[in-house]
DNA sequence: TTGCTCCTCACGTCACGTGAGGTGGC
DNA sequence: TTGCTCCTCACGTCACGTGAGGTGGC
């Protein structure tokens, strides 16, 4: 047993950015656990469990749950073959980087159809030389609702 | 007022994939709205409603709260010119995607130095003769522990 | 000694999920 | 007519946030 060096809860709050409250409520997950209580009962911690509480806070961040998080962190314990427990973590990771990058490709083609329509509807509203209204609008030859992305009809819609 | 087409609770649950509680809850919210009641009391929406819906839908997928939501839905009505509207949404639909580049980041470079650590430590502990036990693994200087990424020592860590 | 932080309940919040008990519509 | 779906409360859940009332530590 080394002498390992010793962290406050503000200390692990530094390291990563959580609040206390984030922090305690992992540790009544069973997720990390101090060390050790101070004399008047303040939390400290093992260095090492500043990595774990990182490692957590990523996972966090990237939408895994609390109930997947635990099984990564079991991964280890309950087949204790780190190579088998490696492949299933890689697994979840990769199903999640995956989900983000559908979400994220959402995202993106709704600010692009967004653009578009913004231009399309400048471009021609522009050139009218009819004072806008609901009537004029929706019999606006040029400005076929159709060729509008169905996404952002709704910005386009006067009443 | 053309005849347009009418919907009920079931075609937008099948052409977004959402469950009823959740577009009831919408409802409630005041995101989206039917049309009008049938004879006993079950919701009818106009076509309309579904492109809605499918924004919607999409926007929470990719994380933006009801409440961004909201504004996004508003920009239109309050200030009434459309590339405003479109200027102020493109805004929020940028932040948003910068914070998922950001967390799908996160999540690739884990499982990156997840992978480089187990290629590292099937490589090493293959060629060990010894059996495997905390003391040896601790004294193991091929196996640095310096070199492993801090995030998945938790992998290799014996006790 | 003065603040700022920590402590433990315990209730609040956000975006729905999930029965409970009753009716509509193909 | 039989089911499957819809209706409206209303309580549950997940991952914390936010006071409430009291103590520790540089």
């Amino acid at each position: 047993m080394a002498e390992e060096k010793r962290l406050s809860l503000k200390e692990m709050v530094r390291g990563t950015g959580n609040t206390p409250r984030t922090i305690r409520f992992y540790e009544s997950e069973g997720l990390i656990a101090p060390a050790g209580r101070t004399g008047g009962g303040h939390r400290v911690y093992a260095a090492g469990e500043l990595d774990k509480l990182q490692l957590i806070t990523d996972l966090r961040t990237a939408g895994l749950s609390i109930e997947e998080i635990k099984r990564i962190l079991r991964a280890k314990l309950e087949r204790d073959a780190p190579r088998e427990a490696a492949v299933e973590v890689s697994g979840l990771l990769g199903a999640h980087i995956e989900e983000m990058r559908r979400k994220l490709a959402t995202l993106v083609r709704l600010r692009d159809e967004l653009s578009a329509s913004t231009a399309l509807l400048t471009e021609v509203c522009a050139e009218c030389k009819e004072p806008p209204s609901e009537q004029m609008c929706d019999r606006c030859a040029v400005l076929d609702r159709g060729s509008l992305p169905r996404a952002f009809k709704w910005i386009w819609s006067v009443h």
